[in-house]
DNA sequence: TCCTATTGGTTGTAAATGTAACTAACAAGA
DNA sequence: TCTTGTTAGTTACATTTACAACCAATAGGA
């Protein structure tokens, strides 16, 4: 079993029959795989914009994004739209609270919930960070034609389970 | 400002003029939100199979993966191809070599670097596991067509930078 | 009413990750 | 040789996440 393995860049690949060669499933065409290294690619520089401008995290941009969109609602109604567990949902909102982007009020009908609502503040980080993002997504897209955004939107879509 | 929130489920969507009405941005045709969710729908269920069987991690697994598909590398060579960080390669590395699945041997033209390579038991987990990943795929992918599945890979494969 | 189950939300703890600092080995010039 | 810089890989620490236990409020009977 020779290596080839010298002190250059090893790509590492064998040549030396070891391999099954009827094997030609690879992880590059492996779908999970690839689902998550474009979402890691294409999620992190947007995330740098909502790091560096407003020391947010995914989870907080996600809550900020719904209440600015969608407007005020319950911590449950949330978790319903993105399958966020209760528990991130529960610390986005609280951080967002303590940076005065939101602000709580208990239910008169049901003490549990409550109803998150954004502050002046919070609107203007939505709508600002909104605007960054409806960027991003066209300038992502915009390497695909028309057809191609219109299956990858379709397909992504029925993978998450939309 | 009315909220409509009761006690039944509140999907929490005002409709009382106060949302931009020639706002059409949803997060759910937003490219870096979806891909995250169908990356997260489709690695779950695959998850299970490698976490329930062997213990492993995601990274284990993507180390294993590349040892077992293309033969024994550095950590260096995973890094090049995975993109993942070293320090993630070296507890994977760890992780794998504690569990008995590879081995490590010293280089001796540069004492740095060490040849990883599958012992039997990893050759083996490898195998039954890229059966599961090879099945998985095709399960993912047999609700699209031909042509959907070509466009898919490919863009995914563009977003992700291959 | 009381009892039990369920629900919305929070908190504690362990596991996983990111970042930076570190060690050891090599490289390249003076 | 010595010095400086770079590289492969590990370790330490802080941040983030997952999971389970928990609390308080409500619901739905007996």
């Amino acid at each position: 079993m020779r290596a080839r393995m010298g002190n250059e860049v090893v790509v590492g690949i064998e040549d030396d029959g070891e391999r099954r060669e009827e094997d030609d499933f690879d992880l590059k065409s492996f779908l999970p795989y690839l689902l998550n290294q474009a979402a890691e690619q294409a999620g992190t520089s947007f995330q740098r914009i909502y790091k560096a401008r407003y020391g947010m995290l995914r989870t907080e941009w996600r809550v900020l994004f719904h209440l600015g969109r969608y407007g005020p609602m319950t911590a449950k109604a949330i978790g319903l739209r993105t399958r966020m567990h209760k528990t991130k949902i529960s610390r986005a909102v609280a951080a967002l609270e303590a940076r005065r982007y939101l602000t709580r009020t208990e239910l008169e009908n049901d003490r549990r919930l409550e109803r998150l609502e954004l502050t002046a503040a919070g609107r203007k980080a939505y709508e600002d960070l909104s605007r960054h993002a409806r960027e991003h997504d066209a300038e992502l897209m915009a390497q695909f034609s028309p057809q191609e955004q219109d299956v990858l939107r379709r397909c992504l879509g029925q993978l998450a389970g939309f």
